[in-house]
RNA sequence: GGCGGCGUAGCCAAGUGGCUAAGGCAGUGGUCUGCAAAACCAUUAUUCAUCGGUUCGACUCCGAUCGCCGCCUCCA
């Protein structure tokens, strides 16, 4: 089986192929710190969460980069605005993401670097450029001189002439063409600022990421990774830099994910209509969001709604229910007892693997590879519908192996992390306490209408089963008495 | 204007030229039940925006048209 992963440089799907053999590096560009992180965000990093689970799942020994922006103009502003420094500004929203990436289960990057503490990397990479005639000092800035690298357009198909045409670029007298953009900005008074050879100044927002990069990845390196919107300008020049400065093939695949909207319009602040995480967060679990996210392909553009969110979750506690049931399941069964289970879902069952794999191969389909799970999910239920009283030591151990399996491979996109058992009790618990109620006396309703039934006084019996779905609270009538749940989701 | 992408059932969504166009949500009929609920089974696209072309064969490749979105300014 091998993997196949769309680079936007290209354009298509090609197979994966790590510079060194079993080990991949990973350039991933993380947030401006300046505010909370919105879905957006939370789509980038989960979708990057699961590209390197799977990776390493795969068995690929990766190394992943995430930075941070703790520099640029729009701290800057925010922090005037708020009577506050750029580096605590930063700081506190660094720390806001942090707690965001605890709440959502994402595995910490290998290496989570910040522009402020490279400024000797990025000013010696500034320097490189201008000794290799790919920049120029203006004053105390320094730019990058765009028709000089020969390739600048490569990644996002674009040509310097027709984008001189589209004429949304303001003109700055200081630059040789409209084009070329800033790799250091000499500060005004009271800016923060560094020393460099042109004077007090900050690194401009592209070349920290070339600079860091290069310092943890090396000059070349397997995948770089962001949203769609920094194909242009930021990974254009960040290629434009490192290439200018190393004269060799900066990234081997670019990897870019789709945009979260919400109705059909890309989230922005501009148009007000984006939602933190920590607001998500307080209506629907983490998985939930997981579920979300994964039920369309990375690439895809990704529209946001409570209808949306309420299909996640409910999909999320089928797989959940149909877990929970295979965990109730008798410790031991009957050796010698024929299988309920028949051939084709056995089939189905032992080919989860190979098929979900295969879905993964082919770009990170985890809608795909949900859907796989869901099958067996179906197989599972169908077997569990059919067990006997004391069901075959055989039929135990397949339902059992499928849960464990199901969950080793949801765990990939970080879902099913919890105990079945304590996520329906936990879950019913929380409802329970939103809804005010006690169990105690949902009990006593119960035995009240067992009574009833008991006497075949099914007007009575039925009116408390509705007081009862009132409440929310749905109830069960097996074998072997009444049970009750809280209405999921 | 330049460039990139998308248009698959009521909704969401996968589909790497050829086997019955995955899966989820919602709906309908049935099994179970005193009746229900849950679960299960069955069912819901002769058709993939439209029109042409290539091919023995296209949702999949090519072209045109219509509609939607994004990038070209900070953006995940």
């Amino acid at each position: 089986m091998t993997l196949s992963i769309y680079n936007t440089e290209t354009g298509k799907k090609s197979i994966f192929q790590p510079l060194a053999e079993g080990q991949v590096k990973l350039y991933v560009c993380g947030i401006t710190a300046y505010d909370y992180c919105h879905i957006g965000h939370a789509r980038s990093t989960l979708v990057f969460d699961m590209i390197v689970r799977y990776l390493r799942y795969r068995g690929y020994q990766v190394t992943y980069v995430r930075n941070f922006t703790d520099i640029d103009d729009k701290i800057i502003n925010r922090a005037n605005e708020q009577h506050t420094t750029t580096k605590e500004l930063a700081n506190k929203f660094i720390n806001a993401f942090h707690e965001d990436m605890a709440a959502l289960g994402v595995t910490p990057p290998d290496i989570e670097p910040m522009a402020t503490e490279h400024i000797d990397e990025i000013i010696s990479m500034i320097e490189t450029l201008i000794h290799n005639g790919y920049a120029y000092q203006q004053g105390s800035d320094v730019y990058y001189r765009v028709d000089r690298f020969k390739a600048y357009g490569r990644l996002s198909k674009r040509n310097i002439e027709d984008m001189k045409a589209g004429a949304r670029i303001s003109i700055n007298e200081k630059k040789e063409n409209p084009l070329d953009f800033a790799l250091w900005k000499g500060s005004k008074p009271g800016e923060p600022s560094w020393d460099s050879p042109w004077g007090q100044g900050r690194p401009g927002w592209h070349i920290e990421c070339s600079a860091m990069s290069r310092k943890y990845l090396g000059d070349t390196f397997d995948i770089h990774g962001g949203g769609k919107d920094l194909i242009f300008p930021h990974h254009e020049n960040e290629i434009a830099q490192s290439e200018g400065a190393t004269g060799k093939t900066f990234v081997k695949s670019w990897i870019h994910h789709g945009f979260v909207t919400i109705k059909d319009e890309k989230m922005s602040k501009s148009l007000g209509n984006f939602l933190t995480i920590r607001e998500i967060l307080k209506k629907y679990s983490a998985e939930v969001l997981r579920f979300f996210i994964f039920s369309s392909h990375y690439r895809s553009p990704l529209d946001f709604s409570a209808t949306a969110m309420e299909q996640a979750e409910t999909g999320l506690n089928r797989l959940y229910s149909c877990l929970a049931e295979i965990a109730k399941l008798p410790a031991t069964g009957d050796p010698g007892k024929a299988q309920a289970a028949g051939k084709k879902n056995i089939k189905k069952i032992n080919s989860l693997d190979q098929r979900f794999c295969q879905a993964m191969d082919n770009d990170f389909n985890t809608a795909q590879g949900l859907g796989h799970i869901f099958e067996v999910i179906k197989a599972l239920n169908t077997i569990l519908q059919s067990l006997p009283p004391i069901p075959a030591q055989a039929d135990l151990e397949l339902l059992r192996g499928a849960a464990k399996n199901i969950r080793e491979l949801a765990a990939i996109m970080g879902l099913l992390s919890h105990d079945p058992l304590n996520f329906i009790a936990e879950k019913q618990k929380q409802i329970l306490a939103d809804l005010n109620l006690e169990p105690g006396a949902i009990e006593r309703l119960i035995q009240q209408r067992d009574e009833a039934r008991k006497e075949k006084n099914w007007a009575r019996a039925d009116e408390l089963r509705n007081k009862l779905a009132e409440m929310n609270i749905e109830i069960k009538d097996g074998t072997e008495g009444t049970s009750w749940q809280v209405k999921l989701g």
